[in-house]
DNA sequence: CCCTTTAATTGCTTATTTGCAAAAAAAAGC
DNA sequence: GCTTTTTTTTGCAAATAAGCAATTAAAGGG
């Protein structure tokens, strides 16, 4: 019982990473393989140090590894399952804006 | 690419409504059938009202949908994909806290 | 060695989230 | 029409998270 309740917390912890728009955009870039640092920065176009602090979160929730290779940080996505789920959501999400429009985001 | 973002952010809210050790119990037990409240309320032991404001989030970010069915109201998971991504994590959690123990969250 | 580049950390401010308590809604039963 | 039961909403206070700027770290390249 209380055991679930850490596995629960573990997984929370993992949601909880995904559950930020650049984190989740950097992890999206991911998918398409391993990136940089400086990559994901350009990416979501915050300050490095956002971006790192962001990149920190993914680390310590086991979303992704880095990996340092010469000057840069390469980092590469340790979630294996995810793919399928990120697909998956975005069918729904998709199918759920035909039938009401508002549920995206307005632009 | 604008459109990109606004999916990004759809998917992410989906994320951080399950990013929280509570509302990702309570996911955890929809996936066995329709809940009430009172139910969902008695498993995490939190104030009603907070359990409430729980509920809200994972209504809005389209986890769960609602249905009031005399007194009570049921909650029923509407996320499709998620069994199988829950089930992937928690194998994943469980490996890896084989591998290091130090990975869950200390008892 | 110093200098440059890349990334992480720290300090600090602002914004968001959480959670309880109290009040308000909504529906059912008397 | 009250009263009771179930759930939501609101009003705060405390805890967390986000983001920029400045500093520090690490690793090559002259």
């Amino acid at each position: 019982m209380e055991r679930h309740r850490r596995f629960i917390s573990a997984q929370a912890k993992i949601f909880k990473a995904l559950g930020h728009p650049s984190r989740l955009l950097m992890v999206d870039a991911l998918r398409g393989g391993e990136k940089c640092v400086c990559d994901l920065q350009e990416l979501v176009g915050d300050d490095m140090s956002t971006v790192s602090r962001h990149l920190a979160v993914l680390r310590e929730a086991g979303v992704v590894i880095s990996q340092k290779r010469g000057v840069n940080i390469y980092y590469t996505l340790s979630l294996c399952c995810l793919d399928t789920f990120l697909t998956c959501t975005e069918q729904m999400i998709e199918s759920r804006a035909r039938a009401q429009l508002d549920m995206l985001p307005d632009a």
